[in-house]
DNA sequence: TCGAATCATTACAGAATTTTTACAAAATTA
DNA sequence: TAATTTTGTAAAAATTCTGTAATGATTCGA
């Protein structure tokens, strides 16, 4: 499900808005100032941040600004008022995805919503490789193909997910809760033994000895790792 | 610098909003009727259009499904007249990318245009070939024409759309999300299932067995992808 | 206005994937 | 070494996803 963060002061539009996105079955959180929901954004990482301007503490423009400078590229609706600081908007580009002048139409507001969701993961997949080996087997996630040598491997979408996300940290080692934060995402949680699982599956499949691991190793006690070069 | 056509019959808004984009930089390029509105852009190849619907000739409407049709991207920013919702959505139907009500305020403009031309690179992306074949189907985008060897095979446009896009991409898997974003636009949104039944139509319509699909492969979990050299 | 074509929704069976569970094995700790 | 914690993994259970047919809605043109 996807989830929508509002920062809006005013509450009844706030409430409004919550209840309608609500009832479209969003995840909805909400802020009703910038100092709050800018950390909202950043901790909450939600898929869509609705954003007024005319904020306490922090108007929606520095919010805006300042996650687009920490490379944060959560797609922002942002709310104007009619003839609120027009220059603001014409001199500024802060990196906003779309806009709403208030008052606006309810449904005019879903479809925009609905389509900056849907451009959404092509934006997500940050420092993420397209493309990998790991021995002799390489992997294509745009394509969802893994090869080894010229066989053609099936893994699954969470398979492909988890070398990815171990791809992205080369070396470095990741606990499974991190790999459940990352992969299975925010309202997903199985067990940190499913990862454990996955693990298993995944050796199968690219390990040459699945007992004896040398790419996707187990450090005791912490999590996992992806090596490229152990010798 | 980015090149904008605008397409507006009424002079004083022509002239003025040519104004104000070329001194916000723009190269601006303009028609007055649909049919000259329409010869630019296919020809100077814009990397916005800003297209009135009320316009001689032909209409903004016919102008923009026209373009679309053709597999042309080019990000299009409508201008309605004042008035009803059903314009608007009618608007964004047809495959334009936004709308800004006439009587507009010049920075909701500029910072929609801004919007749509920052969205363009991932547009651009498109590297849509005239025409493709598909074992012995082959397809004409420009034509919009089909064949099965000789015979003419009658596809609808949402399959030739459905095709088109992932030829677009080709081997590269696309989410069924993404395909009615692209497929059917703005403001449509049918479910995801609706996707399936088309693909499932479209096999049995080049598949040599829609049982066991060479081309159009699901990708489980993730969504569809088209491929030309399965073995 | 009617009919044909297209499109969307729904339902459901069968696949495929994911999660849980259980227990053995390994590593760590004391 | 014994106790404890952590990991590996097989197998069952649960869930999710896909294919597709049937049905209804909508659109478009004659």
């Amino acid at each position: 499900m996807k989830r929508i963060l509002i920062i809006e002061d005013d509450v009844s539009i706030l409430s409004g808005l919550k209840d309608v996105l609500t009832f479209k079955s969003y995840d909805v959180l909400t802020a009703e100032d910038g100092e709050s929901g800018y950390a909202a954004a950043v901790e909450e990482k939600p898929d869509l941040i609705i954003l007024d301007i005319m904020i306490p503490k922090m108007d929606g423009f520095t919010l805006c600004r300042k996650l687009r400078a920490e490379g944060n590229s959560t797609p922002v609706l942002m709310l104007t008022a009619k003839g609120e600081e027009p220059d603001k908007i014409q001199g500024l580009d802060i990196g906003a995805d779309d806009y709403v002048t208030k008052p606006f139409s309810l449904p005019e507001l879903l479809a925009r919503v609905r389509v900056l969701l849907r451009r959404m993961p092509e934006r997500a997949k940050k420092n993420l490789p397209d493309s990998i080996k790991i021995g002799d087997v390489s992997l294509n996630f745009k394509k969802y193909e893994a090869h080894k040598r010229d066989m053609v491997l099936n893994l699954s979408p969470k398979e492909f997910g988890i070398l990815r996300f171990l791809a992205s940290r080369m070396g470095e080692v990741v606990t499974r809760d991190k790999l459940l934060d990352e992969v299975w995402g925010y309202d997903l949680y199985p067990t940190t033994r499913t990862v454990d699982n996955h693990i298993a599956q995944l050796r199968i499949k690219i390990e040459k000895n699945p007992a004896d691991p040398r790419y996707l190793v187990t450090v005791h006690g912490i999590g996992y790792k992806l090596e490229l070069d152990k010798e």
